[in-house]
DNA sequence: AATAAGACCAACCGCCACTGG
DNA sequence: GCCAGTGGCGGTTGGTCTTAT
């Protein structure tokens, strides 16, 4: 059962010849496309008019950018997915040239199945591992946009609100990570989406293997803007503990959340266990967090954006809060 | 080298919304 | 309001190519 103008002519399915391309793009250049139904007929070819206009739109078109999808385009169809869902063509209009056929064929081959690799759920973007705990507070764990750049290098990756709640956690232990790398300086930026909004955070560390005397805590500081501030407030002196080859060493930490606009100041304890071998290298790292705190992680997803707190709100960000 | 399994993607199918008679 | 025709969309299929065994 076809289409109702395919069913009162016999007509030809399947792959397009190079000759039936020809005489469409003839057509279409010449005449138009007023009425598909009528395109068949006129051009010559022994096609339904919902065949042609699917082959013009997703083939034809001399529009079109063809080859493989730029890290951006990924970016972009990841991020509208995230609002939008299975909005094929929806999403193809923020990717000028490509048609929905297309992002709809590159999410479910690759990547739907990048993102199971990574842990989310293609479907929801949140964290796969988290959907099955219950009585967890972050089930709704936005994915975002992290950029960590050490010197000349510089790579991206996708990463959950779980995974921002483990590098503020790392703030408390930023001595350790300058101690282990030889570079002179380590930056780390997180921003949501696409690198340019919400949460433009800074946080620089001069590396120096005395970094009690050399990094000044109050720098730890990751301000969103003038009224929102996340901070480390306090440490517990890292507790060692020595084992068979390795060396465990043990570490709270304290993060303040400081909301100016609503006089709010959440406080939540991070547990922070590091396991190093015998030459002094961190082989394992386990961030938890105090299960008593009541902080909301989806505080920064769900309160503070829609109430205008971050500034340089680009375009994916209208369309989310449009939606 | 042969075969199976998996990946990819163009095209089809079925549904829905809109429009004009 | 009803109905047929049409455009548009998302889900699915099936043919072809690639990779693994």
């Amino acid at each position: 059962m076809g289409h109702h103008c395919c069913s009162k002519q016999k007509v030809k399915r399947g792959l397009w010849s190079p000759e039936e391309d020809e005489k469409l793009v003839k057509h279409i250049n010449t005449h138009g496309h007023s009425c598909w139904s009528s395109v068949p007929k006129l051009a010559g070819l022994q096609r339904c008019g919902k065949s042609c206009r699917l082959r013009w739109i997703n083939y034809l078109r001399p529009d079109l950018k063809r080859g493989c999808f730029s890290e951006q385009e990924e970016r972009i169809i990841i991020d509208v997915h995230r609002i939008l869902g299975n909005r094929w063509a929806q999403i193809a209009k923020h990717l000028p040239g490509r048609t929905d056929n297309e992002v709809k064929n590159f999410w479910n081959s690759c990547i739907k199945k990048k993102l199971i690799s990574q842990g989310f759920d293609p479907n929801t973007h949140n964290l796969l591992s988290t959907k099955k705990k219950n009585n967890n507070n972050y089930t709704k764990s936005s994915i975002f946009t992290i950029e960590t750049s050490l010197s000349s290098s510089s790579t991206k990756e996708l990463v959950s609100m779980d995974m921002i709640k483990a590098s503020l956690a790392a703030l408390s232990t930023f001595p350790n990570y300058a101690n282990n790398m030889s570079m002179p300086q380590y930056q780390t930026s997180l921003s949501r989406l696409y690198g340019s909004v919400c949460v433009p955070t800074t946080t620089n560390i001069i590396g120096n293997s005395n970094f009690a005397s050399t990094i000044d805590y109050n720098k730890q500081s990751t301000i969103i803007n003038e009224k929102c501030m996340w901070s480390v407030t306090g440490f517990e002196t890292p507790q060692h503990e020595f084992g068979n080859g390795h060396e465990e060493m043990k570490q709270e930490a304290q993060v303040q959340f400081e909301d100016k606009n609503c006089q709010e100041e959440v406080l939540y304890k991070v547990n922070d266990l590091h396991e190093f071998n015998h030459d002094g290298r961190r082989i394992a790292e386990n961030v938890t967090f105090d299960e008593g705190s009541d902080f909301d992680f989806e505080f920064m997803d769900s309160e503070l954006v829609p109430r205008g707190i971050f500034t340089n709100i680009d375009s994916i960000d209208q369309l989310a809060w449009d939606c």
